[in-house]
DNA sequence: AAGCTCCCCAACCGCCATGGA
DNA sequence: GTCCATGGCGGTTGGGGAGCT
């Protein structure tokens, strides 16, 4: 017998999400914070399993996450990375903030591997299509040899575009295996000489420091975005302190089996405003020309969102947050939020708790006078 | 306008790792 | 050591919008 899904099993709800879905989502991750995803759609009143959940919270609902097209930067990055780490997604998406897994891989097949191989370049070796379609052919004459009728699946049509068919299509349709479509992934397991990365035991890298502005990981790039073609494999398996550790993963804002609170929750999400505060704040900024930073004019909230500073650029008709903090007894700053911005159609709902925040782990580690420079990072662990 | 095809991307599936009982 | 629940991840699917005929 397969295996049953959860939401099969438990007859629970599939497919899109609606808006009062998501809303319940939101208000109850605001609120309470993630602890059991098992639990969060009982408690949310949702009929979803957990994975869904939270699944739906970390691809779309989270209040961090970059939207729109990917820059050329973030593209070039993407590319380098998987040259190093393959299919690896979640690595390559931790290296890209406020992106995520899924996003970066939608973004690879449908984009990415098509403009590689227009670029003459295999999207799975990152080599250069004809090193790897001589390869191939190779293989393909091997096989042909010894498994001639393999090919009497295919019909004169199919047998006459192989003679024509361009040397990128030819590496993902045709060739092996006598499956008429192979998919390239089917050619890939086939191939795996072929399409395995550069190398592949990569439990780890070192991502310690490094980490420049844009929150990027300039350790990597500089290691690897050219890399050599072979790299020093045993290096990287003796270096058994090498994780990424210094990036905001996406998953920072689980807590597997944990217990976070609502408000060590909102040490994470606190960029969450309501449409009321987001008018609110519009209309501030718009009356208010007393503090201008350059091409935006600052406030300081004390409404729905506390402790924080945003600004209103009316040009790109959204709102910036500036930063957010929390002063402690001794009237220390422990924390500040990175800068983001909203646009008004991805506001949600929600109030926002900002209040006993524990950051104990985190530290504030610059702050600029103008705060629109300011180069803050959170994230660094003490 | 209707039908068809293509393709993007949100969401699901299933496997694996981990941790607690 | 085993079982079970849970979370994380990569691969895959299919709904639906866009473009074309």
């Amino acid at each position: 017998m397969g295996r049953h899904s959860c939401c099969v099993k438990q007859k629970l709800r599939k497919g899109l999400w609606s808006p009062e879905e998501d809303e319940k989502l939101f208000n109850y991750i605001t609120r309470y914070g993630v602890g059991c995803w098992s639990s969060v759609p009982k408690l949310a009143g949702l009929q979803r399993c957990g994975k869904s959940c939270r699944l739906r919270w970390i691809n779309y609902l989270r209040p961090d996450l970059k939207r729109g097209m990917f820059s050329q930067e973030e593209e070039d990055l993407i590319v380098s990375l998987h040259k190093v780490l393959g299919n690896r997604w979640a690595q390559i998406a931790a290296q890209l903030p406020g992106r995520t897994d899924n996003e970066i891989k939608n973004f690879w097949n449908s984009c990415l591997k098509k403009k590689l191989m227009k670029q003459g370049i295999d999207p799975a070796t990152h080599q250069p299509i004809s090193d790897v379609q001589l390869i191939k052919e190779e293989k393909c004459a091997e096989n042909e040899s010894l498994e001639v009728p393999q090919l009497k699946g295919l019909t004169p049509a199919v047998s006459s575009l192989r003679a024509h068919e361009p040397a990128f299509l030819m590496s993902d349709t045709f060739c092996e295996g006598g499956g008429l479509l192979e998919t390239s992934r089917e050619s890939a397991e086939n191939n795996n000489y072929m399409i395995r990365p550069v190398f592949d035991s990569l439990p780890y890298f070192e991502f310690q420091s490094g980490v420049d502005p844009a929150g990027f990981n300039s350790n990597l790039l500089s290691q690897y975005h050219d890399p050599p073609q072979t790299i020093d494999q045993s290096h990287l398996e003796m270096s058994s302190n090498f994780e990424f550790s210094s990036m905001p993963s996406l998953t920072n804002f689980d807590h597997p089996g944990g217990t976070m609170s609502g408000s060590e929750f909102s040490n994470n999400s606190t960029s969450r405003m309501s449409p009321l505060f987001f008018h609110e704040a519009k209309d501030q900024c718009s009356t208010n020309n007393s503090s201008s930073i350059g091409n935006y004019t600052g406030f300081q909230m004390n409404s729905s969102v506390e402790n924080a500073a945003f600004s209103w650029c009316s040009s790109e008709n959204k709102l910036d947050c500036l930063f957010q903090y929390q002063v402690n007894g001794t009237g220390k700053c422990e924390e500040l939020k990175p800068q983001g911005s909203w646009q008004e159609d991805q506001l949600h709902i929600g109030p926002v708790n900002s209040s006993s925040v524990d950051f104990g782990s985190f530290q504030l580690t610059s702050l600029s006078e103008d705060l629109t420079a300011a180069n803050f990072d959170i994230f660094q662990q003490m």
